[in-house]
DNA sequence: GTCCTTATAGTAGGAACCGACTAATAGGAG
DNA sequence: CTCCTATTAGTCGGTTCCTACTATAAGGAC
């Protein structure tokens, strides 16, 4: 009974806009992408339908009407239980409190940055910083055409606030390492031309 | 011919393994593990056996032998091909080069902050400082008895000092929206009492 | 009015993934 | 020398996940 959870967070942005109102599947895509959601959830109709099944069998979510509008495919209309809504605000709680170990891929790919010798791996890493930079700049206009001109209060996009901040910090230290590389004070093991000591 | 790439990154690091020395899936998973980078993949020995056989259909890693030893289950050895050894650079640098859009589930969390008020939200954020100091903390330990006492170089190393800068950033971030939540600058629509303005 | 593109709504089949299991051996506790 | 646990090595079955596809309707170009 303890970690019978759901583990996909597509199912908590589900569970999330039922909260606020009934919906069919399809709209809820519609409104995650309407408000900027599409980067915390990886967003994908296959999935997503796959998803509201889930749970519905946890009844945590349940049909409420289908409805049919001309020759269209039917639309499944649900809204959230008693049980999904105490459950979302528990998940919610959890994720929140407890950090979870990811994998980025860049951590994977750095594990092996040995192998590309320095200067391969200095030149891929300075790429690295300039699409970063071009994304920075980019979410920073986002941020300042919605929150900054007070059209969305600043609590709806705090994630984005820290993708943001997780971002230039990444920024950062990769710029610092291709340093490190070009002026040898990360020695690398394998080549003979070591750093100080 | 252009994505028609493996995602998984369990397969680069046998990939990467394998350029060192031939090796069976199970000691991959002991060596990866005794060098600390089961932080950069996830290490499942079902996964595992998956992602090898995905990589012989590929052409890129190929079965040397098989051997047993008493009565023991028998152990295929595997060995890398040219083609997966031209695969694995190219795969490490484009890695590198262009970062990917990830879906962190602390992200996905903060995207219903709101949900939980301002009172549950700032409780639960606390806890999260709590424990991301005592993961920075560990890990700087790590560091300080391998590469500090020079037992292992940087390099070997250099993923998990990226971790560990991501961390602390993450550190910084929460707990400056910590204080926001509680004075009052961070508001909260829904609630009436708003911030400044 | 016909053509083309985009939006609407969802389905289906297979690949990937993971947890739980099997089965043998080695190493100590007593 | 018997029991118990840890290590070695890998398999199996089900769930999850994703890509590619279907099919209708609406909106403009010309």
């Amino acid at each position: 009974m303890a970690n019978r959870k759901i583990s996909n967070t597509l199912a908590l942005a589900v569970l999330g806009l039922l909260q606020e109102r009934p919906m069919h599947p399809y709209e809820m895509a519609s409104v995650l992408r309407e408000r900027y959601k599409d980067a915390s959830f990886k967003i994908n109709s296959g999935s997503l339908y796959d998803t509201v099944e889930v749970l519905v069998r946890h009844g945590w979510i349940s049909p409420r009407e289908t409805v049919r509008e001309g020759k269209r495919p039917e639309r499944t209309i649900y809204e959230h239980t008693e049980l999904g809504h105490r459950e979302f605000l528990d998940w919610l709680d959890e994720l929140i409190r407890v950090p979870v170990h990811e994998h980025p891929k860049f951590m994977a790919a750095m594990s092996y940055l040995g192998a590309l010798g320095p200067d391969a791996a200095a030149d891929a890493l300075t790429e690295r910083v300039s699409h970063l930079t071009k994304r920075i700049e980019e979410t920073r206009t986002l941020l300042n055409s919605t929150v900054g001109a007070g059209s969305l209060p600043r609590l709806f996009m705090i994630e984005v606030e820290y993708a943001l901040h997780t971002w230039e910090a990444e920024l950062a230290w990769t710029r610092r390492i291709v340093t490190e590389i070009r002026d040898g004070s990360l020695s690398w093991p394998g080549t003979e031309q070591g750093g100080g000591q």
